[in-house]
RNA sequence: UGGGGUGUCGCCAAGCGGCAAGGCACCAGGUUUUGAUCCUGGCAUUCGGAGGUUCGAAUCCUCCCACCCCAGCCA
């Protein structure tokens, strides 16, 4: 693993555990709900609780937090434990899940029945709240809070049998309704839910809340370090008191740290889900997603999203990230390790009138400019070439650096070409430009001293292959769309996906496998796309764009 | 007007009483058959604000301000 060590107030508590003898073994947990997909906000959880085990000898669990069925599915499941494992991580042992401890749970529920710490209550959900109080006002009591135990005993258990309709009780913990802290007033234990679970098919009738299992989770597994994000700090308290008045085999300590919030970003799997439901995005795969999976198909790699975890670090500040850093990553990895290959995604054809029509010349080029060990690959050149429509222009300024009508520009990996004439349609659209190829300027200047001002990409018409090439900006154009509530719809950017059905691939790109990592250059870093790419009908997704800090004008 | 948190460069983030790391972004140069990469240089006399303690504070104390989280039988 690529992992630097981290070095955070997390890694400063852990280390403090070891050295003092409190903790022998570091045992983290990453405990994802399954009622969707992972997203880049999960990566910086899984990057912080995987990555600490790591960097101290211990492990970390990958826990399923199933308590409440109504919302999971097995899909779900099986999505995470693709992404987790996708990025690069291996969780300790088996895969876990809450609901394989129900019984314990219950056991505990019980326990605390006992010791008068619990109690069944019937109020309904308006008058819990009532009863609740606000912010500012402290809650009442329950009528039924002095119930026996006798009573409560027998109507858990009755509960528990399925005697009682959903939301009709609850069992609840006996604390203080007068707590400033919201968490404590009589905190819920158990609902009554009459629906299968997907672990436990139709076992249960009643499930335990988040709170009433988190913490005992941890302990059962021996988690030594819970880590969370920081709206859960509110929940320390409770988190503490279950542990503290239960017979648990371990203690376990809650810590929280900053959520991730990248700009122009959504992380909120309600909004993501709508996202998905209201069809704006063809999945929680899509490549605008911010899901693990989505990243993935965008062509973002595992080794850039854990150097931006560990690049952002781990704070308990709230702020939000620039997605700019998060795209220095992938495209810090990239230019490092994919490889290059020219597509025109605007084809204007070229004809170089002084070029032989039946000779293929077959040219050799690096496949990456500084790395030797990625070996050459073949370039056929014609006398019919492709260029971008971009790439030429009638007449321009000094500052435009390609190819200009009576002036020279270097083809990338082959001959340094002039301009001599443009073709028009009727509509006086430029359909061909007609030009002729400078002599001997393979890898050398032109003799005559008169250099190119610029380079650009090009592939053979004849050759060459046609591709379908999707090209991806970012889902929203605020920075915040998160703000609001329901204001992230109307930052729908509408451009964010622009399909070129018949972009131009050199031939050596025949053999992209899906998922395989290129640099188009000049244009971008693109990747076969992981479903729809075939030899015989590429499909290329832009990853990222590259740095571009040409200035017009 | 309850409780819990956080405030160091545009963004992220070191710093924990001795006189402001680093990264992203940005700007200016150099190299270059990718306007990419790479290289060089620049970029907080100041640490939310105001007082105070101290020879000395971003670091300690006091007060104030701003922002975030909590009133699901969600997690």
């Amino acid at each position: 693993m690529d992992d630097i060590p981290a070095n955070n107030f997390l890694q400063t508590i852990i280390a403090e555990d070891l050295a003092a003898g409190r903790v022998t073994t570091v045992v983290t947990r990453f405990p994802p709900e399954p009622n969707g997909f992972l997203h880049i906000g999960h990566a910086k959880s899984i990057s912080v609780n995987f990555g600490l085990a790591q960097a101290n000898g211990g492990h970390c669990n990958l826990r399923f937090d199933d308590t409440n069925p109504e919302k999971e599915t097995p899909a779900f499941i099986e999505a995470i434990e693709e992404d987790v494992r996708w990025l690069g991580y291996q969780w300790h042992g088996e895969v876990r899940f809450a609901s394989s401890y129900f019984q314990q749970l219950y056991d505990w529920a019980v326990h605390l029945v006992e010791q008068g710490d619990a109690y069944v209550c019937d109020l309904t959900p308006d008058q819990a709240r009532e009863y609740r109080g606000t912010l500012t006002a402290p809650g009442r009591n329950s009528p039924f809070r002095d119930r026996s135990v006798e009573e409560n005993l027998d109507l858990l258990a009755r509960m528990k049998a399925g005697e009682f309709a959903d939301g009709s009780r609850v069992l609840r913990a006996k604390i203080d309704m007068s707590s400033p802290n919201m968490n404590m007033r009589d905190p819920i234990l158990y609902r009554i839910r009459k629906v299968a679970h997907h672990q436990t098919g139709n076992d249960w009738v009643i499930y335990p809340t988040y709170d009433f299992a988190h913490g005992q989770e941890d302990a059962i597994e021996g988690v030594t370090h819970s880590i969370c994000t920081l709206e859960f700090e509110d929940h320390r308290p409770l988190y503490d008191w279950f542990l503290d008045h239960l017979p648990v085999p371990a203690r376990p300590r809650q810590y929280e740290f900053g959520r991730l919030n990248p700009s122009y970003t959504i992380t909120s799997k309600r909004k993501l889900k709508q996202l998905v439901d209201e069809g704006v995005v063809a999945g929680w795969d899509d490549p605008r997603m911010p899901t693990i999976s989505g990243m993935r198909r965008r062509g973002y790699t595992p080794a850039a999203i854990r150097r931006f975890c560990d690049m952002i670090g781990t704070t308990r500040s709230d702020g939000v990230v620039d997605v700019a850093m998060l795209e220095f990553a992938i495209r810090e990895d990239l230019n490092e390790n994919a490889v290059r290959a020219m597509c025109v995604l605007n084809p204007l054809k070229v004809v170089l009138t002084d070029y032989p029509a039946d000779k293929v010349e077959r040219l050799s080029a690096a496949r990456h400019p500084n790395r030797e060990d990625l070996g050459e690959r073949d370039l056929p050149f014609t006398r019919e070439i492709y260029i971008d429509a971009d790439d030429f222009r009638e007449e321009a300024n000094k500052k435009y650096k390609r190819l200009v009508l009576g002036k020279r520009v270097r083809l990338r990996n082959a001959y340094v070409i002039e301009a001599d004439e443009v073709v028009k349609d009727d509509s006086g659209e430029i359909i061909e430009v007609r030009a002729h190829t400078i002599p001997d300027t393979l890898g050398e200047n032109p003799a005559d001293g008169i250099k190119p001002k610029g380079v650009i990409h090009w592939v053979s018409v004849s050759e060459g292959r046609p591709a379908e090439v999707r090209l991806y900006e970012r889902l929203f154009n605020h920075e915040a769309p998160d703000k609001g509530d329901n204001a992230f719809m109307d930052h729908i950017n509408p451009q964010s996906l622009s399909v070129v059905s018949r972009a131009w691939i050199e031939p050596a790109l025949a053999d992209a496998e899906p998922e395989q990592q290129f640099q188009f250059e000049r244009e971008g870093y693109f990747v076969a796309d992981r479903y729809d790419h075939r030899t015989d009908k590429p499909v290329f997704n832009r990853t990222i764009g590259l740095r571009d800090t040409w200035t017009d004008s």
